[in-house]
RNA sequence: GGCCCUAUCGUCUAACGGUUAGGACAUCGGCUUUUCAAGCCGGUAAUCCGGGUUCGAUUCCCGGUAGGGUCACCA
């Protein structure tokens, strides 16, 4: 029997923005499609008309991209099993609906709201578990469309199925219950709607949060219904917040990814580490640091963690670092240059500033009132602070003299000049630090910064020693 | 509460019966052209508990504990 070609799809609800555990599910889903040359789509939930929040397509879109993630089929390019809109999809799941009820696996929902709230409160006081399917009314008109329609689950059993991630998985009969198929207004429920969508599309692996192995024996009650041979389940483990154990969701102010956009991560930083919360190479690769093409050779689903991993946004900030130090030089620079202020883009700048730096954004907090805070500013001196480790004044004094004139009679003004020199004269003394100390201290009146020379070189001759005097 | 699931350093994780339980982030210490940062080197740190099975359990089984998911005309 041949393969079958690997479909994977994506199929966010358009209810706001994307926060990291969505788009952990789509990039392994893209990961997974890419890995076996399969197709990836993407396919957008919107059947709850109440709960669509305006624009939220094209964010979903934009973030996706960002993160490199990118679909064979999709609302904005089509493909061959188009619309990828669940609102325009609606003939198909009437054309299923009306295969149910031609079986007598469907019928309209006699009952109002109410009186289903009523049979739900009186099992809660029962204190027993409340199942629609106790109240099935023993027959039922035709369906015209304005009730909701229910799945009659043909057969009340336990299922046992199997999960890609959590291996072999039961239910009791308990779990089967006579859903909504499509609601009162004409759109399918998810429950629905996702089943027909996978079949028309050739879905092969639903790569979906874990969330959903509850609802499973319902989903597979259909399938059978329908004569579907179900695809295969891999459930994602939940990404967690960083304070506790709970799942990251919008309410406990997950962030939207394109926030680290903002923020200047890179978007192959965010793709690794993504990648690498809930998966890992396994088996003694020890790599971290991967490109998007590294981790599709080695991404498999055996290695999928069967439990939540925490947000860790300091391992993020280390890797988008590592990310960083592998661009090429330009883009670095412009990267830099587009946060610094005109004058002090000065490519020598640029590795004392990634030093120190592990996003963007962190660029941006360093430059104060038009200048680089470490220096270049008009330093503020403390005396206090001048000297080195328990040094004289005198002894402080005499050494910012002899450095000044060295520096005045410095043939020429680079930094690597100015290092030979003043460092000739340093290791003359006792300690080092008794004369670079002051000398960096006196030009930045920083506890931080750079090295003296470089600092010295910048600022210019004739400022320099105006700074060292100015302390004398 | 019913049903289902999970459990290795603080965190992300490796190990698929036999390892001094490995790596990374964080942390701590040392080194370096002062300090800080960066870099390099090194240290501290984990198999939830109790029973089995086995010559041998992180690994398999049972129980406990803890945590999570789910019980909508939301997805």
């Amino acid at each position: 029997m041949p393969e079958k070609k690997v479909v994977t799809r994506f199929a966010p609800s358009p209810t706001g923005f994307l926060h990291v555990g969505g788009v952990r599910t789509a990039l392994y889903a893209y990961l997974w499609a890419k890995k076996n040359s399969g197709s990836f789509i993407l396919r957008i939930e919107d059947t709850d008309k109440a709960r669509e929040v305006a624009g939220s397509i094209d964010h979903i879109i934009k973030s996706l991209k960002w993160v490199g993630i990118n679909w064979d089929q999709g609302p904005d390019i089509g493909g061959p099993h188009a619309p990828y809109l669940q609102s325009e999809r609606l003939d198909s799941y009437k054309k299923y609906a009306n295969v149910l009820i031609e079986k007598g696996h469907a019928y309209p929902d006699p009952y109002t709201n109410e009186e289903i709230d009523a049979f739900r409160k009186k099992a809660e006081e029962e204190k027993r578990p409340f199942l629609y399917r106790e109240h099935r009314p023993e027959s039922f008109g035709v369906w015209d469309g304005t009730q909701a329609l229910r799945f009659k689950t043909p057969e009340i059993k336990s299922y046992k199925w199997s999960d890609v991630v959590r291996g072999e998985l039961s239910a009791g009969p308990e779990a089967l219950d006579d859903f909504i198929l499509i609601k009162s207004d004409g759109y399918p429920t998810y429950n629905f709607a996702h089943i027909i969508d996978d079949l028309e599309m050739g879905v092969t692996h639903i790569m979906r949060a874990d969330e959903f192995i509850a609802s499973t024996p319902k989903f597979l009650a259909l399938y059978e219904a329908l004569n579907i041979t179900p695809p295969i389940f891999v459930s994602l483990p939940p990404i967690l917040g960083e304070s506790g154990n709970k799942k990251l969701g919008k309410r406990d102010g997950a962030k939207d990814i394109l926030d680290y956009q903002k923020e200047g991560y890179l978007p192959e930083a965010m793709f690794n580490f993504l990648a690498l919360i809930g998966w890992n190479p396994g088996s003694g690769d020890n790599r971290e640091v991967m490109s998007e093409q590294e981790i599709i050779d080695v991404f498999d689903l055996g290695h999928i963690q069967k439990s939540g991993g925490q947000f860790n946004e300091e391992k993020l900030d280390w890797l988008n670092k590592e990310h960083i130090k592998r661009l090429a030089p330009e883009i670095t620079r412009k990267e830099v240059f587009s946060r610094l202020p005109e004058k002090m883009q000065n490519a020598m700048l640029i590795p004392l500033i990634l030093d120190r730096v592990s996003k963007w954004s962190d660029i941006e907090g360093m430059v104060k009132d038009g200048e680089l805070d470490f220096f270049l500013k008009t330093p503020e001196v403390d005396k206090r602070k001048l000297n080195y480790k328990g040094c004289a004044n005198d002894t402080t004094a005499t050494h910012l003299k002899n450095i000044s004139e060295i520096l005045a009679n410095i043939s020429e003004w680079s930094t690597e000049k100015i290092k030979t020199e003043v460092m000739a004269y340093a290791d003359k003394t006792e300690k080092r630090g008794e004369v670079l100390h002051p000398f960096r201290y006196a030009l930045s009146g920083l506890d931080k910064s750079p090295d003296p020379f470089t600092i010295a070189f910048i600022l210019g001759r004739n400022e320099t020693i105006s700074r060292i005097q100015k302390v004398i």
